[in-house]
Formats: C-alpha cells, sequence, structure tokens
DNA sequence: TCGGCCCTGGGG
DNA sequence: CCCCAGGGCCGA
C-alpha cells in the first residue's frame, strides 16, 4: 500500500505526535507480522522516549532514549548552532552523536501493503487486525495495524546495526541521485523499467504508483529496458521520478483503498494520477486510451502513444483480461 | 531473473 | 466464485 510519499506523511504526522513522548506500556495480537514483534523488547521499550521520527526508503525509524538512565549528553557549547531536525538530506546523522555511546535503540517499522500507523485516544475503540500498540504518557497510543500483515515493527538496541542493515539493501534516497550513478544502474541492465524502479537497491521508495507515473512523466514505455534509454533519458526519467514524488508529498500521497497517514487523515494524489488505476480511460496528454500489461510481476498502466517509442521487451502479459466467453 | 508465496478483504 | 491489491522474500 503505502510507497515513499505515504510514509513520509506518515513520518511528518507522526513527528509532532511522538516527540518528546515516553512509552508507557506495549501490547500485542498473537497474530505473527512478517518479522513478528518480540515479547523481550517489551521491557526494553518501556519507559523510553521518542527522540525523532525519519524515514528511509520506506522504512519508518523512530529514533529512543533507552529506559535505562543513560548520562545525558553534555549541553553543547555551541550555542544556537543546533540542527533543524527532519530537513537534511540524509536521514542519518552524517557524524557520530557527541557524547553518545552510540547504543541508542531504535524502532523500526514496515507498513507493507496495507499498514497503518497511528497515534490516536488510548480510549479509541480499538479496530480489527491491531497488531502492536505502543502506551504513551499522554493517554494517547501508537498503534500498527496490518490486516495482511506483510508489516513489521522491530526493536533495535543499536540503531546503528539497524541503519547499517538498510544502507546494505537500499539505494539513495529519490531526491538528488547522482546523474552519473543512475545512467549507470539503468543503462547497466537488460531489465525493463518497472523492474529497475521497483528495486528498492537502484533507488529507495518507488513502488508501483510512482513506478508507473514516472515513466508516464519521462514519456518512457515501462517495459523498455535499461539498457535501450539514452542518457537524456535516463535524466528525465531520474527527474519524473523525483518531480512526481514531491508533488505526491505535496499532496499527503495516494489513498487508493486503506491508507491512512499518522494522524488518521488520507491523501490527495490518487486525484492526479495520469495513468495508474486509468486503464481505458483517456491520457491527460493525448486523450488515447491507457492501457495495462504485466511487467515484473505487477499491473503497469502507460499511455500507448506517448509512451511507445523505443525497444521494449515483448509484452510479458496479457493487456486486458482475455474476455470470458459467456454463455 | 522470475514465479510463487506470505495474508486478508473487497469487488466484479 | 475468482481475481485483484500501494511489498518483499525465497527458492527454482
Amino acid at each position: 500500500m503505502p510507497e515513499l510519499p505515504e510514509v513520509e506523511t506518515v513520518v511528518r504526522d507522526l513527528r509532532p505526535l511522538l516527540a518528546g513522548r515516553g512509552i508507557t506500556g506495549v501490547r500485542q495480537s498473537k497474530h505473527k507480522l512478517r518479522r513478528p514483534w518480540k515479547p523481550q523488547w517489551n521491557a526494553a521499550v518501556n519507559g523510553a522516549r521518542v527522540e525523532a521520527v525519519r524515514r528511509r526508503g520506506k522504512w519508518i525509524l523512530i529514533d529512543l532514549a533507552g529506559a535505562e538512565p543513560n548520562p545525558p549528553p553534555p549541553p553543547s557549547l555551541k550555542g544556537r548552532g543546533e540542527k533543524r531536525s527532519g530537513n537534511s538530506s540524509s536521514p542519518f546523522p552524517s557524524g557520530k552523536r557527541a557524547g553518545g555511546l552510540g547504543s541508542s535503540p531504535l524502532l523500526r517499522v514496515h507498513l507493507g501493503m496495507t499498514g497503518q500507523f497511528t497515534v490516536v485516544p488510548a480510549s479509541a475503540a480499538p479496530p480489527d487486525h491491531l497488531h502492536v500498540v505502543f502506551a504513551l504518557d499522554n493517554a494517547h497510543e501508537l498503534r500498527y495495524r496490518d490486516p495482511r500483515r506483510f508489516g513489521s515493527v522491530e526493536y533495535f538496541a543499536n540503531r546503528a546495526d539497524a541503519e547499517a542493515e538498510l544502507s546494505a539493501e537500499l539505494g539513495p534516497e529519490p531526491f538528488g541521485i547522482d546523474a552519473t550513478y543512475f545512467r549507470a544502474a539503468v543503462r547497466g541492465t537488460a531489465r525493463n523499467l518497472k523492474a529497475i524502479l521497483l528495486d528498492q537497491t537502484i533507488v529507495a521508495g518507488v513502488g508501483n504508483i510512482y513506478a508507473d507515473e514516472a515513466c508516464f512523466r519521462a514519456k518512457l514505455h515501462p517495459g523498455r529496458t535499461g539498457k535501450s534509454l539514452s542518457a537524456a533519458d535516463c535524466d528525465r526519467l531520474r527527474e519524473a521520478i523525483e518531480s512526481v514524488l514531491t508533488r505526491a508529498i505535496e499532496s499527503r500521497g495516494s489513498t487508493i483503498r486503506d491508507y491512512v497517514g499518522g494522524s488518521g487523515l488520507g491523501g490527495g494524489f490518487q486525484n492526479e494520477h495520469a495513468v495508474y488505476g486509468r486503464t481505458d480511460q483517456p491520457c491527460p496528454a493525448c486523450a488515447a486510451a491507457i492501457e495495462c500489461a504485466r511487467y515484473a510481476g505487477r499491473a503497469s498502466h502507460y499511455c500507448p502513444r506517448c509512451q511507445d517509442s523505443g525497444v521494449r521487451i515483448r509484452d510479458s502479459g496479457k493487456k486486458k483480461k482475455q474476455q470470458r466467453a459467456s454463455s
């Protein structure tokens, strides 16, 4: 369900609701998530305080100040030089935390397809499929709900461990990607563009909706091979990724089914989709009927006129479901 | 590199 | 009833 814009929206919603809050308890359901919350983590989280809420790719990271009373960092003598949090180009601090011992804990959350991560009053009626609940010190709760259970909530005693793991598995954030890197990554493979864009090790955060929308904006067919692209094509695609994700964040992401932000409010970018979910509807640029085929195992939407140039891997799937013969 | 699979719910 | 769904991992 959630791609980068939706995850970013959750993070931005949660940040003011969680900053500085203490966690006073943890509950969990008996149903296991893909990576289950372990009961022994309860004691570690109980009494911790939220320091920051961040995003890396489609992952939500919540920095905690541990329940064990660590010596507080000495007050900085740099005065007003404090960094603004939340807008740095890297989600990770560039250096070691001053005065830190490198053992600060962290919660790492993935929303899978149907995950919802919200702060609500503790008195709010619990919905179905509630899996992990963190009680807060202000009579609210941070609730993780996920009907399909493809997501996860995990605890790391040392946030550097979690960050190292993500750094090894994820490519760069899709804002300000190095053009040379992107050209080489795209042109160096015979895979199709859809598969390339969904590959989190090349660029982190793009999913099925924004892969289709980025291809449309770049006027590139999702079935095109990476190696068939010119350098200019790659540059257009890179800029399309950045622009569509930026616009989607401004609209709080796309609410297709059950996505909600961290405060329970949905998104509006679905109203600006040019191709995703618009099979047989007119292309906003040329009015040709939008088509749908299967690439990288995922439904892929495109305009056959605007995006039909260049060499393409043969359609791996039927454009349309074969019409059923009715008796 | 790809299909299958993990799950539940909703829609045709 | 069947098929589909915003993701990612695993094994052929």
